[in-house]
DNA sequence: ACCATTTAGCTAGTACACTAATCATATGGG
DNA sequence: CCCATATGATTAGTGTACTAGCTAAATGGT
């Protein structure tokens, strides 16, 4: 029985067999398919995810853009100023509380949506899945998600 | 067939919708799980997939890992130096071609193998999932990666 | 009304991860 | 043998992404 066991100590930590190790690169890889429809419009991927949000609801706060992105607000806080430099959202104090930044989108920001709307069904094709394929895998991504928030 | 049509552009770009943004999450959360285990031994989650490649094989040249990896050898040329630091592998210039670098486990990188094998299963048993069911997303992201490769 | 507590956003510091450019070493064709 | 070319690793520069610590503004209990 010593060969099965380390062929079994081996399986465990082979690369081939971590989800987690699967998940970090198909996720680099399809970030990176968007890249050549991104550039256009000077976006990286997690910028073009802000705008996601952005569109779906303007104005909202750093925090509430966070909570939907699952991202800190410390990382959001450099990346909205380089969205506003490029001139896609404005950034001002909210008038009812003066801690909140109102993040809105601009002219420039939501025109931008009509063309961004090539964009998701361009990189599903490259991916040579079927659509029903890609839901499925969305829906067991979002089992994760949930199973590893709690 | 107005709404219909405004119904399915938001579809289209709704964040919950993306596979793109919940492979985000889903691979920053998973990650986020081996934080309580790589703690003790000073491990980064990067770090950690560099030390399962060692295990397959050490020495093993900066490309060699990088390609093991799906990464860029300019990413692991730092993250190597602070496994060095760490004391975990060597990093020496190889006789054979002075241009490769041989990074070597050292005792201590070694011996830490026997205490990774209890990591992975713990780190599943937190997903809530079934092995058939983890086996299965496995395989599904080794086929986005084969397509985002090509 | 006042002050302790909470909340919102920002900054600093660390560590990936990428592209582009650099430098040294190998290699291969004439 | 020599030089053009290719390859391996590194550095510089940009942009996430995190934790910890900060400041300012709001809130709530007494």
């Amino acid at each position: 029985m010593q060969e099965p066991e380390r062929a079994a100590s081996e399986d465990i930590l082979s690369l081939e067999n971590q989800v987690c190790f699967a998940l970090a690169v198909a996720a680099r890889n399809v970030v990176g398919l968007y890249r050549p429809f991104l550039e256009p419009p000077r976006l990286t991927h997690p910028q073009y995810l802000v705008m996601l949000a952005l569109w779906e609801q303007s104005p909202r706060s750093v925090r509430e853009i966070a909570d939907a992105l699952s991202l800190e607000p410390a990382t959001l806080s450099p990346l909205l100023k380089r969205l506003e430099i490029i001139g896609y959202v404005q950034r001002e104090r909210s008038a009812r509380d003066e801690r909140m930044l109102d993040i809105t989108l601009t002219e420039a920001g939501y025109s931008l949506r009509s063309t961004a709307l090539t964009i998701p069904p361009r990189v599903a094709r490259s991916l040579d899945m079927s659509v029903p394929e890609l839901e499925s895998l969305r829906e067991v991504l979002h089992r994760v998600i949930a199973a590893s928030n709690s």
